[in-house]
DNA sequence: GATGAATGAGATTTCATTCAT
DNA sequence: TATGAATGAAATCTCATTCAT
C-alpha cells in the first residue's frame, strides 16, 4: 500500500470519515458529491488563510454551496478539520509503513529520499490539517490523539534506523521531524527559490549526514 | 553585545516600539509602566492561547487594565503584535552577530552549541511572536518585513560557515532554520521529555554532523 | 413620468438600490420584503433623530430586526444611507424632468407652484437624505456624488427659464435652491404656523417676484 | 452698536459666557486665555467637522491642551456649544438692530445689501453655531432658546418692512430667513464660484425682486 | 437534500468623563 | 491651573449556528 496524494483521488468512505452529522445518515450519490466539495473546499481555504482564520462562510462560498448544508455534513469547523485529519492520517500511516531500508551509504540516501518526497507529497495535499495540529491550537482532543498517533508511527519507523553514534535517538528523531515538517511547510509555501529536485536532494543530504551517516 | 534575554529586562525605547497611538504622544513614567504590562501580557497570553485566539479581553485582564487603557497605547491586537515584533528583532539580530566561529571540530561545535542555546533562549521569550511570523497568517506587512529581515540575517551569519560539501548552501540554510525554529517550539512546549542539557547536545550533535562536520 | 412620491411606494429594485452585502447575493421575497422594512426605519430613524444621532441599534429596533441582520443588507449606516440616496435622486431626477414652462405670467407661475409643491413632496419623503447631503457631513464621496448630480439637473431645469434682468443666473440659481431645500425643511419640521396650500402659495409668489417676473 | 465680526476679537467676559464649571470661578489672565483657545478651537473644529462629528479629543488638540483642562471650564462639548451659542446671539441682535430702512428703490436695496453683508461675516465666524441651531438636532433647551430668539429678532426686523402685496408676511419671512441663513452657508463653504461682491449682490438683486420691490 | 434568512452572543472599538499627580 | 492616565458604558461589527421553506 503506498501513500495516496492523488490530487484527484476521493477521500475514504465518508460514512467513517464524514462529520458527525453524517456518520449518522445514509448518503446518496449527490450528498456524497456535496460532501466532497466541502472537504475540498476546506482543505483548499485552510490552505489560503490558515485554519484558524477561516470562517464557515468562506468554505461554503469555495464550495458553492450554503450555510445550511454545511451543517448538514458537519458539526462544527472543526469537525470538518476531523474528517480531513482522518483522512491525513490515513496517509501518513501508509507513508510510515512503506519507510524503506535507511541508513548509511547509497541505498540507505536513495530510501530516505523517497521517504522524504513522499512525506512533502502528503504534505502538499494535507498541509493546512498537519499545521492544525503541530500549532496545537486546535483544542480538539480526538484531532490531537490522531496527529500524535501518526508522527509517532512515522518517527518510530525512522528511529530504528538512526546511526548508532546518536546518543539520544528518541530527542534526535523529535529534531529530524521538526525539521522534515516546518521544512515541506516553507517549501509548499514556495518561499524556497529552486527547483523540487535541488531541495528534496539537497534536504536528502543534510539529513543523511546528521542522522543515517557515520562521522568522519 | 550579546542578545538579550532575560525576562525582566525592559523593552526597548517605547516611543520607538511602542504602537502607533503611543508613538504619538509623550509618556510619562506612569504610562510607560502601563505600556510594559500590556505589553509583557500581549506575551504572555499569546503564548498560553496563541495569536489567533487571543482576544483583546484576555490581555487586559492579565494586564489588569481596561480596554480603553489598551486603546490607548496600541490601535488594535495587530500593532501589539508589531510592537513585540520590535523588540524581537533586536535580539534577533543581536544573536545574528554574535554567532562564532562555527565549522569542524570540538570548537566548532561548542560555538554552535552556544548559539543555539541563545537561539532558545530568545524563542522562550519570543516564540508566540516568532510562530505568528512563520505561520505567515498575520497579514500585516510591516511584521512579516521585520521577521524575514532578522531571519534572513541569521541566515546569513551561519551560511558562511557551512561545509564546503554541500552543494546548495542556500537550500540547506532554509532546511537548518527550520529544523532550528521549529525544535525551539517543541522543546519551548515541553513536548521534549528530556533536561535541557541534553536536548540542547543532541541538537547540536545532529546539526554539526549535518551542516558543519565533514562526512566520513 | 412624474416624480415617485408616494408613501407607500416600493422602492427600486434592491439589486441596484441595496448596499454593498445585498448586491452579492440573490435576494427571494422574504430578503426583499427585510431590506424594504430597513430601508423604510432608516428613513423613519432618520427623520426623527438626524442621521448623526441615529444608532444602528436604533433602525434595528424600528424594523423589528437583529443586527445581524442589519449587516445582511448594509455593510453599515453610511450604506444604507447610501442606497436611501440612490433611491432620492430617482425621484429628483424624474422632478427636474418634470419642470413645467416657468416664466412671468399666471402660467408661469402655475408651472412653478407645481414644481415646488412636488418638491415638498420628495423632501417629506427624503428629507433626512437630502439633509445629509447638503450638509455635507457624511464624508462618503458616492453620497456626495449622487447628491452633487441630481441637484445639478434641478438646477438646470431651473436656471433655463430665469428673468432674462437677472446677470448672474448660475449664482441666482444657487440662492433659490438654498431657498427652496431650506424652507422645505422648516415646513417638513411643522414649524411653519399655516396650512400647507398658504405656505406653498406664499413661497410661490415671492419665487415668481423674485427669479422669474419682470421687475417694475 | 455694530455687529462684531472681527476674527481676533474677543468673546464677550468669560464670567458670563463661559461653561458652567467656569462661570463659579474666579478666572486669572492665564485662564482667560486658555478659554479663549478653547472657544476658538470649539470653532475651528465644529467648522471642519461638524458639531455632531467634533469630539472633545479634537477639540483640545486644536487647542494644544488636555481633556482634563476642557473639564475645568466646560461641562461638556453642548456646554462649550453653549457659550459660543452666546457670543453668536449678541452678533445677530446687534445685527438685527441695525436693519436700516429697508423698501423699493436704490436706497433700500443698498440698505438690503448691507444688512446681507453683515450677516453673512457673521455666519462666516459662527456658521457651524447657527447650523447646529438651525438643523435642531442639539436636543439642549437653553441653545435652542437662545437661536429661536436671534432669529426671531431678525424677522421681525425685516418682516416690517415686505412689499405691502405680500398676503403673508409671515410666511414670507420664513422663506426668506432659510434663503439667506443656507445661502450664506453654501457662499462660506466656498462652493459658490463667483466672487463675494457679485455673490451679494447677485443674493441682493433677487431678495430685493422678491420681498421688497412692487412687482410689475 | 438544499438553501436563504435570521439570530444573538461575543468581540472590537470609541469616547465622554473622572481622577491622581 | 494643568495634565496624562484610566475607566466603562455604549456603539459597531462578526460569525457560528439554527430555522423555515
Amino acid at each position: 500500500m503506498t501513500a495516496n496524494v492523488d490530487d484527484d483521488a476521493a477521500y475514504p468512505d465518508p460514512a467513517t470519515l464524514g462529520g458527525a452529522p453524517a456518520r449518522g445518515r445514509e448518503l446518496r450519490a449527490q450528498g456524497k458529491r456535496t460532501m466532497q466539495r466541502l472537504l475540498d473546499a476546506g482543505l483548499a481555504v485552510f490552505a489560503a488563510r490558515g485554519y484558524h482564520s477561516t470562517r464557515v462562510d468562506d468554505i461554503v462560498r469555495e464550495a458553492r454551496t450554503s450555510h445550511g448544508t454545511f451543517y448538514l455534513y458537519f458539526a462544527n469547523k472543526e469537525d470538518l478539520l476531523r474528517a480531513l485529519a482522518g483522512a491525513c492520517v490515513e496517509d501518513l500511516e501508509a507513508l510510515a509503513a512503506s519507510v524503506g531500508r535507511l541508513g548509511p551509504g547509497p541505498d540507505g540516501e536513495a530510501a530516505l529520499g523517497a521517504f522524504l518526497g513522499r512525506f512533502l507529497a502528503v504534505y502538499r495535499r494535507y498541509g493546512p490539517v498537519i499545521r492544525a495540529w503541530t500549532e496545537g491550537q486546535v483544542g480538539d482532543a480526538e484531532v490531537d490523539r490522531l496527529g500524535v498517533a501518526a508522527f509517532t508511527a512515522i518517527g518510530a519507523a525512522l528511529a530504528g534506523h538512526l546511526d548508532g553514534a546518536i546518543e539520544h535517538p528518541d530527542v534526535a528523531v523529535m529534531a529530524l521531524m521538526a525539521m522534515i515538517e516546518r521544512f515541506s511547510f516553507v517549501v509548499a509555501a514556495s518561499r524556497v527559490p529552486a527547483p523540487d529536485d535541488v531541495v528534496l536532494a539537497t534536504l536528502t543530504r543534510v539529513v543523511q549526514r546528521g542522522f543515517f551517516a557515520p562521522e568522519a
